[in-house]
DNA sequence: CTGAAAGCGCTTACAG
DNA sequence: CTGAAAGCGCTTACAG
């Protein structure tokens, strides 16, 4: 591997003098740098970046991590991983992956070695164990879901509660004076999940200042469970004319259960969700609804970190990507 | 942050004593080496890895590299990246990770500058353009999946042919002397997935081997024309009384299939499947199954990937992980 | 067994 | 505008 020394050399000039040309912080005459960089092609020449690392005490690098719960497989995870990844790249940025494995002591030990410049914690839940030792040791990061209480980190989501809106008036401009409301089981919001509270309780006010009657339904998400409970929940003697659903499980299940008892939307029953876009894509689900946003969140999440990093001070805060509403035809006027 | 020097200091010693008790690539006192680690604790110091990585030019680092294209949707990728991270830990390596962003330039890139000491090839397929770069570079590398021919490189892959065996044998043993075979549909055995290949052949001949006789079905993969393939093929005049199934969109829409028809599983037909074990768990799926091994795979690779940059060396060969059959009693006597 | 010195490949003041 | 020197935090021969 050629070093800065073979390129200098090569050209001619002091190594201060190509890593000028390198970094861009000096101005060099444009002859001079053209020998240079006709050295660099010539011997194949690329920077060591832990040796600039090392210069610079700075990585170029960030740590993603990850939380990974059997229990709460999600088929997003992948989708996350790959776009922060790549928008990082486009910043300039490597990637270094960080598995929860032991928690809060994991963040603690990437933060002290300094093996990056800074961190992204995806699937962030209340109360979250990995985020008192960032904010202990002040170390630049960003969270990607919303946190109980502000943890002065900032923070990027989906704008639950604004999604909940968005339904609820699509609905109420439809004319519909009633609803259910199918959510998370208890389980969920007792995990910490912060949008699904952000959710029911933004859907729960607009559906009361649009005087539309909501019926919250929690569903479970076993495949057997879901479909039992959406059967049940059709086949009782007031079936339901309008679904607001916020439970993956359960709107995965719903085609195949409206199949199964001859119901169909909108005629006899209109729906809208708010769900994950890797959901919507692999069910191909017909319905109206606001998906999630992963590009989006992941490159509005790496932007702050790293504009951060380039030491733009602002206030810690909480982004929220706007919902958008994609319209499937779900909804009849009641 | 402490460096070694301010270790040195403080326990009174070298530089150079400091390195040998961390590295522990040399003798040191006892005594000497107690106050060494008295100072390293009080001063809560820890190496700096891209400076041993500058002084040793090995990076304790590995490079995922991770392929997603939107079509083939994979919900276990982040299975594979999370087991593949947490084996590399273990045994002392970091994971960088690689989005295939510019394909084979991205490979080429990364070892260039040396940024990682060994490379992990997530989803290979069959002539997988990130294979060349690394062969010509020699660089150590493993990959997950199997290419069309071996290309001098590790492979590690579940045993796809064995998987179909063990099924066939499964029906056969039954007394079964028919089923049908619902594959993957052509666009999957066009685009490379050499896995679709090895079952399918393997299924053809054991049948043949233990006379079963097989009736081949491509089914296709979106959610609508997987379930209308499905009914229409236990509406025929002559239903299937068994299934081998290699096709994870039609072995998750089949339990709803069979319930629409009110078919039962084993009584009026036998059901088996090798499938992913992410989808297993997703749906909860209950027919007797070969799932893929995604921890046991990714833990094969890279300890595979580490014993080689450790100097062992020995013929480039594929690892197939043996095939486990799951027994859920989907199979009846015929 | 321990320590002084050189070196890994860069960058960055600082002179010139 | 260019170059010589020092330094980033380690490791590793090499003397002692």
């Amino acid at each position: 591997m050629a070093t800065i020394g073979d390129v200098a050399r090569e050209a001619g000039v002091a190594r201060s003098t190509v890593s000028s040309v390198l970094t861009g912080r000096k101005f060099v005459q444009p002859e001079t740098r053209a020998r240079v960089e006709e050295a660099i092609v010539k011997l194949d020449y690329t920077v060591n970046m832990g040796a600039r690392a090392l210069a610079t005490s700075r990585s170029m690098t960030l740590g993603l991590v990850v939380r990974f719960h059997e229990a709460e497989f999600s088929p997003a995870l992948a989708t996350y991983i790959v776009a922060i990844t790549d928008v990082a790249r486009g910043l300039g940025y490597r990637m270094l992956l960080l598995t929860d494995f032991d928690g809060a002591d994991a963040v603690r030990t990437v933060i002290r070695t300094r093996q990056v410049d800074g961190l992204v914690l995806l699937s962030v839940v209340e109360n979250d164990a990995r985020i008192a030792p960032i904010v202990e040791a002040g170390f630049p990061a960003v969270l990607i879901g919303m946190p109980a209480t502000p943890s002065g980190i900032d923070a990027v989501d989906l704008d639950f509660s604004q999604g909940a809106r968005v339904l609820v008036d699509h609905l109420a401009d439809a004319g519909h004076a009633r609803a259910t409301f199918v959510t998370w089981p208890a389980e969920v919001f007792g995990s910490g999940r912060t949008y699904a509270e952000h959710f029911r309780s933004a859907c729960l006010e607009e559906a009361r200042r649009r005087g539309l009657d909501l019926v919250v339904r929690p569903s479970p998400v076993g495949p057997e469970m879901v479909r039992a409970s959406l059967r049940e929940l059709f086949q009782s003697d007031q079936p339901p004319r309008a679904l607001i659903v916020h439970n993956d499980a359960a709107v995965a299940m719903l085609p195949l259960v409206l199949r199964e008892l001859g119901i169909q939307v909108p005629r006899d029953c209109s729906v809208v969700s708010l769900h994950s876009a890797e959901l919507a894509r692999q069910f191909a689900l017909p319905y109206t609804a606001v998906e999630s946003q992963p590009e989006r969140v992941s490159a509005l999440a790496v932007e702050r970190l790293v504009a951060r990093l380039s030491g733009e001070a602002s206030e810690p805060t909480t982004l929220l990507v706007p919902p958008v509403l994609s319209e499937r035809h779900s909804v009849a006027q009641a």
